[in-house]
DNA sequence: CTCAAACTATTGGGGCAAGTT
DNA sequence: AACTTGCCCCAATAGTTTGAG
């Protein structure tokens, strides 16, 4: 197929509804090598170019990709950062103006990484094994999404600390090679985690992979938090390293079998096995850089509650509980549930964000610019779903001035990037504006708030 | 027929490095 | 030197189809 084809068969991919049908049509395609390469080229992870502000074309061309021009050539150029900033940008203004529309089309949505057809890397992979690159990865379920009575209290449910750092895989393979990687399957340059590694050489058995969460140590100030750990880990991972009184320390609650780890793969050994094992291997060898997430055992909700409580008054995240039979699975538990601090805030509306360019918001109401009363508070709000999106681009000005009632997981403080307070993880409680409130909360009441949250996890798991 | 799982798509904040001005 | 952009991490939630019970 050449690339006008190509974008015909995904705009027919876009119009049809039918998941089944999407993925039977991704099938037919992925006979084509050219269709292929479309599609690596749009939701490979590691295949990143470097460019979001898209120029718009100029003049009309008539080239295809790779007819005429080097398509492929150049976003390999741009993967490889070899052209960046405003040569980048002129290189693909001279490819949008020399391909036909269509190709340019597909062109653009690639570096996007969106075909902007309803379909992504889970159904490339079903109708051709092994075209994008996947990451098994097992995500916790909220309370509410959760049964959390058929857990087994009985032999005791497992809670522990929800770490406030960077999430990473620690591969210990057959042959002694150890790989650290991120939940997206960026590795980590492991000369830069040395004395870690040398660790897990020493401590931890072939062909198993851990997770847990990275944090750094800084000498004289103990665990680092989040933005600061974060930041230096994002520092190492380009390239960067640990300054000589800073060490990495890796918080683990789970060791699987490497051969478990695979798209839609399984550890069917219960959670309570695979924490003993975890406790046996950490106490046979010692070492301070891998350590045992804080870890309890609880026999009633409430109690597993008061822990979280405990957690979020040292300043922590709050916890996951585990029912002690949770297999590991990729995907997402419904056997292991965060629980985690939550408030509820009235802020007013200052203004409507556009949604962003490139996506069905694109020219209609995104997000809402909300502040406190005192304007010490400044966040921006999803819109909360369609029949608001469509009232909110009726009349505008209905909205601005109205006061909302946000949910968030956390208060950020101001910083270099914003000298006011914002909010961790904000969304609207309901798709509506309060209609009997005009006044928003100030920043001394949200401080306030959260402090009540915080307590009322207390009275909560007291109960 | 109902409900939950699976998947895709939209939105949020902070910090760093590299590019731009 | 100061500012901007892109990208990494951390996510929650909506809306759809599908398939299990």
């Amino acid at each position: 197929m050449n690339s006008r084809e190509i974008l015909a068969a995904i705009n027919e991919i876009a119009a049809t509804a039918s998941k089944n049908e999407k993925e039977a049509l991704v099938r037919k395609g992925v006979v084509d090598a050219n269709f292929c390469r479309v599609l690596e080229y749009a939701y490979n992870p590691f295949k990143t170019y470097g460019i979001r502000q898209i120029p718009e074309r100029t003049t009309y061309g008539a080239g295809y990709f790779d007819e005429g021009g080097n398509t492929f050539a150049l976003l390999d150029r741009l993967i490889a950062r070899d052209l960046t900033g405003l040569a980048a940008r002129d290189a693909v203004l001279d490819e949008i103006n020399r391909l036909e529309e269509s190709s340019a089309e597909l062109f653009v949505r690639i570096i996007r990484k969106d075909l902007r057809a309803g379909f992504s890397e889970s159904t490339c992979n079903k109708a051709k094994k092994g075209l994008i690159p996947d990451f098994p990865y097992m995500r916790c379920c909220l309370p509410k999404d959760a049964k959390l009575s058929s857990f087994d209290w009985k032999l005791g449910v497992v809670s522990q600390e929800k770490a406030d750092g960077m999430f990473a895989n620690i591969d210990r393979e057959e042959g002694g090679i150890v790989r650290i990687t991120s939940r997206q399957g960026s590795p980590f340059p492991v000369e830069a985690f040395d004395k870690l590694v040398d660790e897990v050489v020493e401590r931890i058995p072939a062909g198993v992979q851990m997770h847990g969460e990275l944090l750094v140590k800084r000498e004289g100030e103990g665990i680092l938090p989040r933005e600061i750990g974060n930041g230096i880990l994002n520092s190492v991972a380009c390239g960067g390293s640990f300054l000589a009184n800073e060490k990495p320390i890796y918080l683990v609650w789970d060791m699987i079998p490497l051969n478990a780890v695979a798209t839609k793969g399984k550890c069917e050994q219960p959670y309570i096995k695979r924490l003993s094992r975890i406790i046996a291997v950490l106490n046979s060898k010692p070492g301070t850089a891998i350590r045992l997430i804080e870890t309890k055992i609880f026999h009633s909700l409430a109690d597993a509650y008061a822990h979280a409580g405990e957690l979020m008054r040292r300043g922590k995240e709050g916890t996951v509980i585990k029912n002690p039979h949770a297999i590991w699975k990729d995907g997402t538990s419904k056997e292991q549930v965060k629980l985690k601090l939550e408030f509820s805030v009235d802020l007013k509306v200052v203004a409507i964000i556009p949604g962003t360019v490139g996506t069905k918001t694109e020219g209609r109401a995104g997000a809402l610019a909300c502040e406190s009363d005192c304007g010490g508070v400044r966040v921006n709000v999803a819109v909360k779903n369609e029949s608001m999106r469509d009232a909110v681009d009726v009349d505008p000005s209905d909205w601005v001035g109205r006061v909302i009632e946000v949910v968030a997981n956390d208060i950020m403080k101001p910083s270099e990037s914003s000298e006011l307070h914002s909010l961790f993880l904000p969304r609207m409680a309901a798709p509506a504006y309060r209609t009997d409130k005009t006044q928003a909360d100030s920043l001394a009441r949200i401080l306030a708030q959260k402090e009540a949250a915080v307590f009322g996890e207390t009275l909560k798991g007291a109960a």
